[in-house]
RNA sequence: CGGGGUGUAGCUCAGUUUGGUUAGAGCGCAACGCUGGGGGUGUUGAGGUCGCAGGUUCGAAUCCUGUCACCCCGACCA
């Protein structure tokens, strides 16, 4: 493998306004100092396709390079900060295609450590000339494909109320999904639904000093309870009949919740309360972002009472696994448990415990928390019962929840340049047929065929009962307790305008037929996740087929993701070392620290970091904390985060 | 809440510096044709109180004041 430090093969050549030159252009693309490709500079022929002369001639991007039959063409040199080195597959697959997120640094430097095949292998793209039109690049401007992408599959919009999101039929799927599966999760481990009021007396606030301090100051407060006509101005309303208490919209249900146990709860024999709310909440948020932080957003909400501390800390370990587990095999995000420090813990619990996942682009995210309240909500409340030893005694209680965030970690997790990409758990849609045909003929055998991979994928009973589905298209139950469909795209759209608008929406699978496939009696196997491709006999297919076909994917996305995790968390010994990981790779950078707010304020405001958590894996012993230098018995792994 | 940026057709934007025909383009959308294995093509058409409210002016997308929304960066947070 060349390391060559040989000059960059771009070099000498000036970025010129001609077409013919925007090769070079691109072999030149602007690079920071950690090896993310900038963006192009204003006035590049390629950014600006109205620059071009001659709107039919303009070039698509990438520009008519060599093609398809020489790619990879000469090979991209990137300067990095000693050196220039040349890069090679599938490295220059993945910055010709602008995968230079730090995934693909991920990539890069693989090649140069112990497990590049295999990574390598799971990264490996199919060259292609033309990307998503209308989604920006992650190497590019992250923040804004984030945003792409979610517009692209059509899983939010914003509303007109400012920080709050219109939640979209393809993005709802993935919460229902999510719900049915945690739900399960709950009842299995003795959980029961209930439903708490959206409304609560701004007394109760007040009652738990530390949970006033954290949510008093995002409290949406319903002080009217009518409008009337301005008298002035008959077409205005104003706010009328003032509340004699005004009343908050919950950001969370504590309170709410440990006053109804106060009176539920007599004796030991009425614990444990083990109840779990699906619910909205609302935080009056300064800056929001779809799905990762809005002003109202579902959640669910598990609040439970105990009789002893024993008891709640085995309930709150419990439920952080449950989350745990969840996240790995419903949306294939692997997850590190761990401990909140003092400075990050939920206002009012004694301890919280978290499941932390790191994005592709190197921050960390809060996918679930688990608290145990300890007595303090059992004090504010008097929850309190006549224990065993007829002694009056407090309860022990907990919360945990996850939100809609999490729908923004999977997102963040597993999409890629071209959209969205589904764990095939939460995919509603997790296979789309599309027919391609010239004449009526064409069509006719094309539809046929289709109708009995329809019939082998779903079922005979099944394939007989076509959903109503909207534009034109056939759906169908491929599992009716999951609800997840097959669908055949009929729409009278051309076939490529088919394949860009289901991967963007990230269906696992999509089969093509048309005249030859028909012909060889198979049906072309698409794969989202890797864009690989396969010829698939009808009698092969079955709904078993297909369900291994999703496994395989499930466990594939999830071995991806755990490459990225293992390989973006890396140690420091020294403070500086810690800068310098921050700022070269991000992720998570695991040390010795004595968790204290003030180092921990301290840090943040040099790095932008905070301690994620205390991870549960401590490798015992004792070392040196990195800020403070003195002796440590704890490992804390720092990031930045969302 | 502080700093910066942007609001013109569904989307991306031009036009604003220097006020002056009936406000434009590409994409998208609708209909029809040729097409159809990764965003093809031709014809025709629909679509805008220029974010909103005031003001200056014979005349405002353009100038002034206010306001709202969104995006980015901080502080805060799931």
């Amino acid at each position: 493998m060349p390391t060559a430090s040989s000059p960059p093969a771009g070099a000498g050549r000036s970025p010129g306004r001609s077409l013919s030159a925007c090769h070079f252009v691109l072999d030149q693309q602007p690079i920071d100092r950690v090896g993310r490709i900038r963006p192009w500079p204003l006035g590049c022929p390629i950014s600006r396709r109205s620059a071009c002369p001659g709107r039919s001639a303009a070039p698509r991007f990438p520009p008519t390079l060599p093609g398809a039959t020489r790619f990879p063409p000469t090979p991209l040199m990137r300067p990095t900060r000693s050196a220039t080195r040349v890069l090679e597959p599938p490295n220059i697959h993945a910055a010709w295609r602008g995968v230079y997120g730090r995934i693909a640094l991920a990539v890069d430097a693989s090649c140069f450590g112990p497990r590049s095949r295999e990574i390598a292998a799971l990264w490996r793209y199919t060259p292609r000339l033309a990307m998503a039109k209308n989604i920006k690049a992650r190497s590019v401007d992250y923040a804004q494909w984030y945003l792409d992408v979610i517009k692209a599959a059509q899983l939010a919009d914003y509303s007109p109320v400012r920080g709050c999101m219109v939640i979209r039929p393809e993005g709802y799927a993935i919460w229902e999904a999510i719900q049915r599966d945690l739900d399960r999760r709950f009842k299995e481990t003795g959980h029961v639904n209930a439903y708490f009021p959206l409304l609560i007396p701004q007394s109760f606030l007040t009652k738990e000093a530390e949970h006033v301090e954290g949510f008093a100051m995002e409290c949406a407060v319903v002080t009217h309870s009518k409008l009337e006509k301005d008298p002035n101005n008959p077409a205005v309303l104003r706010p009328a009949s003032p509340l004699e208490e005004p009343l908050i919209i919950r950001p969370t249900s504590e309170t709410m919740i440990g006053h109804m146990y106060a009176q539920w709860v007599q004796s030991y024999r009425d614990l444990p309360i083990l109840i779990n709310q699906w619910a909205n909440v609302m935080r009056w948020e300064m800056r929001t972002r779809l799905f990762l932080r809005t002003s109202e957003f579902l959640w669910q909400e598990g609040h439970t009472a105990h009789e002893t501390a024993d008891e709640a800390q085995a309930e709150t370990m419990q439920m952080l696994d449950v989350y745990a587990d969840f996240a790995e095999q419903a949306l294939a995000i692997p997850v590190i448990k761990g401990r909140k420090t003092d400075a990050e813990k939920f206002p009012g619990a004694d301890t919280t415990y978290c499941i932390e996942a790191l994005m592709q682009d190197g921050k960390a995210l809060q996918a679930g928390t688990s608290h145990n309240l300890g007595q303090n909500f059992s004090k504010a409340f008097e929850i309190k019962y006549l224990g065993r030893d007829n002694t009056q005694q407090f309860a022990h209680t907990t919360s945990w929840g996850v939100s809609t965030r999490l729908i923004g970690a999977m997102i963040m997790a597993h999409s890629d340049d071209d959209g969205l990409v589904l764990p095939p758990r939460v995919a509603s849609v997790v296979l789309v047929i599309i027919p391609v045909f010239k004449s009526e003929e064409e069509r006719a055998t094309v539809m046929a065929f289709i109708d009995k991979i329809v019939a082998a994928l779903v079922g005979e009973k099944e394939a007989s009962a076509t959903l109503r589905t909207s534009g034109d298209m056939q759906s169908y139950f491929f599992d009716k307790i999951t609800h997840q469909r097959v669908i055949v795209d009929t729409r009278d759209v051309r076939p490529g305008d088919k394949q860009y608008h289901w991967e963007q929406r990230g269906v696992p699978f999509r089969i093509e037929v048309g005249p030859r496939d028909v012909a060889g009696g198979v049906g072309l196997v698409k794969r989202r996740l890797d864009r690989s491709k396969e010829n698939v006999q009808l009698d092969q297919f079955s709904p078993d087929w297909l369900r291994g076909k999703l496994e395989d994917v499930h466990t594939q996305m999830l071995e991806k993701a755990r490459l990225f995790l293992s390989d973006s968390t890396r140690t420091a010994e020294t403070y500086d070392q810690m800068k310098e990981i921050l700022e070269k790779h991000g992720g998570f950078v695991r040390c010795w620290f004595e968790p204290n707010r003030d180092s921990e304020a301290k840090i943040k405001t040099e790095t932008k970091a905070t301690v994620r958590c205390i991870p549960f894996d401590q490798p015992g012993g004792e070392g040196k904390c990195i800020f403070t230098g003195q002796p440590t018995r704890t490992q804390v792994l720092f990031a930045e985060s969302y």
